[in-house]
DNA sequence: GTCTATAAACAGATAGAC
DNA sequence: GTCTATCTGTTTATAGAC
């Protein structure tokens, strides 16, 4: 192994280590030195690597967002894969990187908390989530088409949709596992999407 | 003015000031003398009042979760009011809460944090969610049963989904508040309560 | 390139004056 | 009941050895 290889690898040791750490003990909350010993190494090698603690939590947020959610919504975003499949496995797939990765929604509400406390950064983040974004909204997109939706039923509008249901549901599922059983998002993925081909209006109430 | 009506009203002082702190900097980022001072106090009055910066933070965790969701929910959960209004006006007031109190989604960011991080108050975080959640399901339930749901449709469930949404729509829209428009909850809202009322089940692809 | 040791600043919490 | 002053531990970041 080169230098150049070895500095590397600590590098990704110690981003690994700080995604870890600030996800459980938050960007404040957690110190550099725990992060460097989580990695195995000292506050000297973090330095050495880093600018400062908050140049590390930068690097984070710009470039480890949401590896695991664009790579789910890729696998679902394939030319051979029936939209209508798509979509009745888009649900339990979250979930389960949701449930795998138990350091994921932590870290995303410190981005989000860091991103709207540092307007500046903003910007980043949403770059960093454009990717799974756009992933996820050909998803959709391509159902939409397949199926018929009314031509003003905006592909965006319901991605922005299905994103903030996901989010909010991952987040209730670890608060409350069992008010947010595995089906839960598929199943609101399934009325939402009934109602959108239905051409988004309900029933009028039986007293109207 | 009493001494208990003195120490009542610092009380509760330290109580504003510390929600808007913990909102803009996070429970580890503020700092006891930065409360104390933003209230017009040292860190000696606080100290007379909270045990530690923790039990601040635990008050404001138990009591202050979400009185103006629970009237907003509650305006609408009264007899008078159809609940084909309360459902399509739902969603633009709770819109409008978010929109006014800048300092609540990253207040109920770091409580769920700081719910998650320790465990031991995930019951209290529940508990003081309850009758928000309450209120809320009562105007959902109400809408279902007029407008005939089918019975095996879960207001609870149902619930946790207008509530997982909103949630992610009023992060969001902190991020980006073009991609959420005012209109878009209630837009959502109503695609869901289409769908679930068209039975769940969505028009089959036109491939299959 | 990484480690040990340390500097300098800051935070949570307390003691005693008023 | 609140304020001023301070104690004590911890933190970020750096300097110099290897």
């Amino acid at each position: 192994m080169t230098r150049a290889q070895a500095k590397a690898r600590t590098r990704a040791l110690l981003l690994d280590a700080a995604a870890r750490i600030f996800a459980r003990k938050g960007f404040a909350g957690a110190s550099v030195e725990e992060i460097a010993e989580a990695a195995g190494f000292s506050t000297g090698a973090l330095y050495s690597n880093f600018d400062s603690k908050e140049a590390l939590f930068l690097e984070l947020l710009s470039h480890r967002a949401s590896d695991r959610i664009t790579a789910a919504a890729q696998t679902l975003d394939s030319p051979d894969a029936s939209p209508g499949e798509a979509l009745a496995t888009l649900g339990r797939m979250l979930i389960d990187v949701a449930d795998k990765d138990i350091d994921f929604a932590p870290l995303q509400a410190e981005f989000w908390l860091y991103a709207i406390r540092n307007p500046q950064v903003m910007d980043t983040m949403a770059a960093t989530m454009n990717e799974p974004r756009q992933a996820l909204e050909r998803v959709i997109s391509a159902s939409l088409a397949q199926r018929g939706a009314p031509a003003e039923v905006s592909p965006d509008a319901v991605t922005t949709v299905v994103m903030a249901l996901f989010q909010g549901l991952v987040r209730q599922r670890r608060v409350n596992p069992s008010s947010v059983s595995e089906d839960l998002f598929g199943q609101a993925l399934m009325w939402l999407f009934t109602g959108i081909l239905a051409g988004g209006a309900p029933a009028p109430a039986s007293g109207d």
